[in-house]
DNA sequence: GATGAATGAGGTTTCATTCAT
DNA sequence: TATGAATGAAACCTCATTCAT
């Protein structure tokens, strides 16, 4: 199963199941995301061989993209702070101009619809930018903080970023500035 | 009245609709549940209405639990810091005894099947907890932070805290203490 | 089963079945038939047993009430063209003051839900109205038309003319008027 | 395309709702109709989305069917008198020849589940018999009866018709014959 | 006798997946 | 390879009827 045969029509159909994911939930049937995709819905299924299949590939290229898009630049030989305040504000960035595809992200990591496989793949993604977080890990132990907890905190931390940033465009650079701040300050 | 509709059959139908969405997600089937709750398929849509009711009348109930736990012993005179230790605490061990009402609600939370009305409605119920978190908004204000993002920081920090505590029980009572700590020093 | 202990009850849940399947049509559930008769669910059942037996309790009341009105004052020492006459404007009197009831006598003609048994209890309750009627049928058979004709031919003819007399309620005593010449042209 | 959607498929379909509804009324399952059409019971919902769609459809095929019949060697320059002869016999003999399909389309025609949109789709289906009626109801006209009600006449006692034709098929062609006399001495 | 909660079969509709074309 | 018609299990919900109170 799962020849693709054309990469145009496998991102057509990623694509497709973002846009209709972020829409309907993950609840959104394969035919329609095939529809919007301009696919038949059995082509669908040359693709990936099955509807859960589709979304842990979707995750995964989901993942790709963020990972890419915050390793673009990457200050590699800036400060720790430099290097963290660069991850912050590339995800935001990412997250703001590609809501759908944020709240699909989340939508997927949040369900019971992924395979340990999958989650294990998207982990082993991150590339560069992990060092960076392995500092910040460091300084978190030393708080007593366990292994994985900074990360986790930051994700979280810009989760409620986001919210208010799609809320009031406007403000938008200074929020992400005052609450990478607020990050920092509980690290530094 | 030949028979009062039952409370503990009500009780028991929210139980169930808790585990059996904590497992199978918002798609559990009625059916399932029903069945769980010792319950005909029909009496449940005679208790809810509607499937989608019954998920909004389970995220209050919820939300007045997760409340009635936060504000038992609130201690309304104690300093900032104590109350906001407070809050911080007891809804970690809420959400660390019930961690199947805790995935259910932020399930819920995340989907898009809650009514505005049923969001309005939650967000009333907070009670004297209120006051503590207006001044910590007051705090984060003064950092050039929006009205809300205290407390969307400290749920997001929170839900950190949880994935660890989950994963290693017996350092739970450091790690909650230490993960206060963190919140604290960014807007102490 | 079916013990009427108040007629007033019986009367009422006959009542609200005719609002009900008006509106509805022979779907109307029997719950919506008991609230709106005043009445609880169950206590519908202890006047009718079943559901059939409502409606077939429901058309013999509406016939008995058509009939009770063609019979009042029936012209019975009148020529045969007054006395159908009566009947003709009788009858349409009756069916343009209670559409409703007309309108759930017609849906229970046309269903398959009357037992025969039923539907030979109405055909005996035309009282002294009969004798006219089988006049009209002699006439008919003089024509080659079997027996039951007349009356099946008057039925369908008050049918068209009410349809027209429920659109124009100001020309409506002429209509009936010209109709019925038509029906007696036909059989003069 | 893979297989194009079959009307073979579509016709059975129909005619198994005949069948089905002739003999369980309007309320016949789908999934009956399914079955006996010989499809999937979500096949029949790839040809119609929704089965009031289906009823709708159902019923323009049954006029489409009837009119066929009636404009079929319609001798367009006969007298009036001919040319009404014609609807009646040839509108009888379709409704003899098939009674279930002429049993459903009463009761499609009774029922409240027709949008008006499909019934003004079924009046405009008449063809070459339009103007044929158009002079029964301009002498309608002149004995002081609404425009339509000549038409409705017919209708009406081609119901009574029909009742005793199918009662007794021995004697069908000199009833039909006899109840055009009466029909047409009604206009003369 | 009256009530209405409880039941569960059955109704319509959706949708992941298969497979003939 | 691509297509979309076909499938049928399963979902949500309704409702006639029963029966404890």
């Amino acid at each position: 199963m799962a020849r693709p045969k054309s990469p145009e029509k496998r991102s057509a159909i990623l694509q497709a199941a973002v846009e209709e994911i972020a829409q309907a939930g993950l609840g959104a049937a394969t035919a329609d995301i095939a529809r919007r995709a301009g696919v038949a819905s059995g082509t669908l299924f040359s693709y990936f061989s099955t509807k859960d299949e589709l979304l842990g590939e979707l995750y995964l290229e989901l993942k790709r993209e963020v990972y890419a898009c915050i390793n673009a630049e990457f200050p590699a030989r800036g400060s720790l702070e430099v290097r963290a305040r660069h991850v912050w504000s590339s995800f935001l960035s990412w997250a703001l101009e590609f809501p759908d595809k944020r709240r699909v992200s989340l939508l997927l990591n949040v369900s019971d619809r992924l395979s340990p496989e999958v989650r294990a793949a998207a982990a082993a993604l991150s590339g560069p930018l992990a060092p960076a977080l392995a500092e910040l890990e460091q300084r978190a132990a030393r708080r007593g903080l366990p292994q994985g907890f900074a990360t986790a905190f930051m994700g979280a931390l810009q989760e409620a970023t986001m919210e208010f940033a799609l809320k009031e465009p406007k403000r938008r650079a200074r929020l992400i500035e005052n609450a990478f701040a607020v990050y920092w300050r509980a690290f530094r």
